[in-house]
DNA sequence: CAAGAAATGTTATAGACTAACATTACGTGC
DNA sequence: GCACGTAATGTTAGTCTATAACATTTCTTG
């Protein structure tokens, strides 16, 4: 009822991706089988995702993060704030409703060609989060250079989690944050 | 004698792809088109590049950066090694050979599709130098951090200097490098 | 239940890449 | 300089991602 029909078809494929990719393996899984999988054509789900892999490299990180590093004091340095902006994002989110991206971070930590794509969506969220910093009175470039520095600590924080089942999310970019933040002079 | 057939043959698809990328972009020229401008087929295109993109995607700095890491004094944080090293490399650069580097970088910068496949290139710099620091005594997650936010880092600034003709390689890596090891904006 | 809109299907096409096999060009010893 | 082995290139055929134009079905709402 609260669903369309429009929201339960890209939900289907994205789980038969999902299944289809951690089963067999990203390169070897065809558009074709995904759609066969969800009931639909190859060409259905181009309209969904512009490409295969966008099936799973919807992040539901990016909209919280800009948010959180928009709040911080305005007086500290872009890195800074950056760092501690996602610190204090990620440490709201719940473990518990964050199994399925755990399964497809994980699947993109073992798909060179997913890594890959995955950082047209990172230049997204860096230009917001950039964006704020410089609205802000921030050095357009070594805004830049900050906010994408940080999603690079993010993101192999991230991989890390998914791939070592022991550790929690907090823990793994916490440390990748303390990495940057303690290493400065 | 100085160069083989096989050598000769590379830099020459490695030129007209270049060339055709900057005059019509990379998306609207096709392998056909690079190879027939460079007098071979498609097939032998292949044969000397994985994909497409690899034709402007050699990277001149990988092999010296590491070396460079490595040379810093082994009781500095990893960041900071990683930061200092990177600085003390790219000095030694002469601006004067870096022209068809200038002209490549800039055709990535302006892909989306290169941005991204840059990625894996940058992996494999990235484990290089972060090995090194390994082999020194650095815990692994820490210096895999640092390392890809200084590779972050770096890319933003060789971005910016392809784009930006009144900038200098060592001054768009400099600023960028500031930013992470002081914070400073 | 009709009528418009949203979702999906069909067909056709371009282009990146792979594989198996055939052919030409190269260089090295004699 | 010539034969011979090998490296380089070509040929052909195919798979798969992605796009476009057009037809058809399925929802939804008055």
């Amino acid at each position: 009822m609260t669903s369309s029909k429009r929201e339960r078809t890209r939900s289907r494929l994205g789980e038969c991706a999902l299944d289809l990719f951690e089963e067999h393996g990203f390169e070897a899984t065809s558009v074709a089988q995904i759609a066969r999988a969800a009931g639909v054509t190859e060409m259905t789900f181009f309209r969904y995702f512009g490409t295969k892999g966008q099936a799973v490299l919807t992040d539901p990180f990016d909209p919280v993060i800009a948010e959180a590093v928009g709040a911080r004091p305005i007086g500290e340095a872009p890195l800074l704030r950056a760092v501690r902006g996602m610190r204090s994002a990620l440490g709201g989110l719940s473990e518990a409703d964050l199994s399925t991206t755990r399964r497809r971070v994980g699947v993109v930590a073992r798909t060179p060609a997913l890594r890959a794509e995955a950082v047209l969506q990172n230049e997204e969220t860096s230009a917001a989060i950039a964006g704020r910093l410089v609205a802000d009175g921030a050095e357009p470039f070594a805004a830049a250079v900050a906010v994408q520095a940080v999603l690079a600590a993010l993101t192999a924080a991230l991989y890390e989690w998914a791939e070592d089942p022991a550790r929690s999310l907090t823990e793994c970019v916490g440390a990748a944050l303390d990495v940057l933040e303690e290493g400065r002079a």
